[in-house]
DNA sequence: TAAAAAACCTGAGGCAAATCAGTTGATTCT
DNA sequence: AGAATCAACTGATTTGCCTCAGGTTTTTTA
């Protein structure tokens, strides 16, 4: 009886407290060009352009004209807010998503953010205006991409409460659990970052994800050896994340 | 020509750091319903209630059925994540706003947030599955309420930006200029928040918004007079929540 | 294959800001 | 009028985390 209560007031205190992996990656979108009549897909595939780019190299830069929206085909990448002296990491997103959507607004021209790669990358570039024109014109895929666009905001409201609500200990174990389950799938998984990465993302330094990586392990949480992390007791990281 | 170098400099470096006054309120958007056809425009009254809310009372409820959209007529609400023992405010909107909007996504039908009035307002609230369907339909309103999230979006991340890379004197100053350019629009006005509810604002203590109002009084840089604000030197002001 | 560079790790010291523990003054309640 | 409540304010203490300064290991390059 009373390990119900306490377990009806754990729950009641999570659905407020705790957002669950918002704190990375928005998941995957269905495929909102699905939408587009045969003609609007020929009209964007006319005015697409398929990119490659090295880790670690710019796709967009804050600031500069916005003229392309992002389709990232394949990589990962960053999306950050350039500041003096540390960048402010706004999403770090997986492939077949979109990137750049919250740029194209009326009287708004430029980029809001920059995108970098964190490994080689392949992106489809679209054209802006061909792209508004299909918003103004096709509700069914305005109405889609105001889907995106919600859940996209929703991950940032969530990584925006991590990173200015929790402490160093419930940002690094988020991370850790947003990388095991949004981008690998997988409680073993093959690091693309470097720790200094890992400070950027967390809004810590690089010291400090050493230090944390170093209790986890020794709590036996987590298993680490190099670039290879293994997630050992997946609740209680969980609970970290959740409490702060 | 020097001076002329010092001027390109700085005025470089406040295109990547400075994110001016994003901080706090999306700026009142443009009257999307006038997109609405006669028909729409009539469905939409139909299905909308108008409601008085008292200063403090919740207009919704983070985690609790979403649905309605609101439109605020009248009065200044707060947008927050409920958190303990914080919560974390995502910004305060004033009348002649749409409020709610994030949370209309795909196999989501919850608010992701909490909204709640400092002072006596009205709010139009209309049903959310109307709402929708008008998105569905119309691809002009559609594509203005895309541009009204991506507005809310690119504040969204100043102010995240703000939060998580200023520290305290850029975060008050911010504030207290957001407050003054865009909600008041006077260098001088009367304060409807107590000095707990801008600490909330600012993610400071109470404590460090007194010592901080005191600071800015005694360099001569704003007038304090209980709730009653006057910016002296708004140049200063600016610069101060621009280099953090 | 050796040297250079980059990434990783560790401990000590310092600082910004929160918390705590009060006082004062204004307003409401009895 | 006195008690109780609340917002505004102040100083002392604590803490969370960064910075710095130095190590070691791994990777890259010549």
């Amino acid at each position: 009886m009373i390990l119900f209560v306490l377990l009806r007031i754990e729950s009641t205190i999570l659905n407020v407290k705790s957002y669950p992996n918002t704190c990375v990656v928005p998941p995957p979108e269905g495929a909102c060009f699905d939408l587009l009549t045969e003609d609007e897909r020929k009209l964007v595939d006319d005015n697409t352009v398929e990119v490659f780019y090295k880790k670690g190299e710019i796709l967009c830069k804050q600031g500069s004209f916005a003229s392309k929206i992002i389709y990232l085909s394949e990589g990962l990448v960053k999306v950050y807010l350039e500041g003096s002296p540390k960048n402010l990491v706004l999403s770090i997103t997986p492939k077949s998503n979109l990137v750049g959507l919250p740029s194209i607004y009326e009287g708004n021209n430029t980029f809001q953010f920059s995108v970098s790669s964190y490994v080689d990358s392949w992106a489809k570039l679209i054209d802006i205006n061909i792209f508004k024109q299909l918003l103004r014109q096709n509700a069914a895929f305005a109405s889609k991409i105001i889907d995106i666009l919600n859940e996209n905001t929703a991950q940032a409201y969530g990584r925006f409460f991590c990173l200015t609500r929790k402490q160093l200990h419930g940002r690094m174990a988020d991370i850790m659990m947003c990388l095991s389950e949004r981008i690998f799938k997988s409680l073993e998984y093959e690091l693309p970052l470097s720790r200094s990465d890992l400070g950027e993302l967390t809004g810590m330094s690089t010291e400090s994800v050493i230090r944390l990586m170093k209790e986890f392990k020794d709590d036996k949480l987590i298993e680490v050896s190099g670039k290879k992390i293994t997630i050992l007791e997946p609740k209680r990281m969980r609970k970290i994340s959740e409490v702060g």
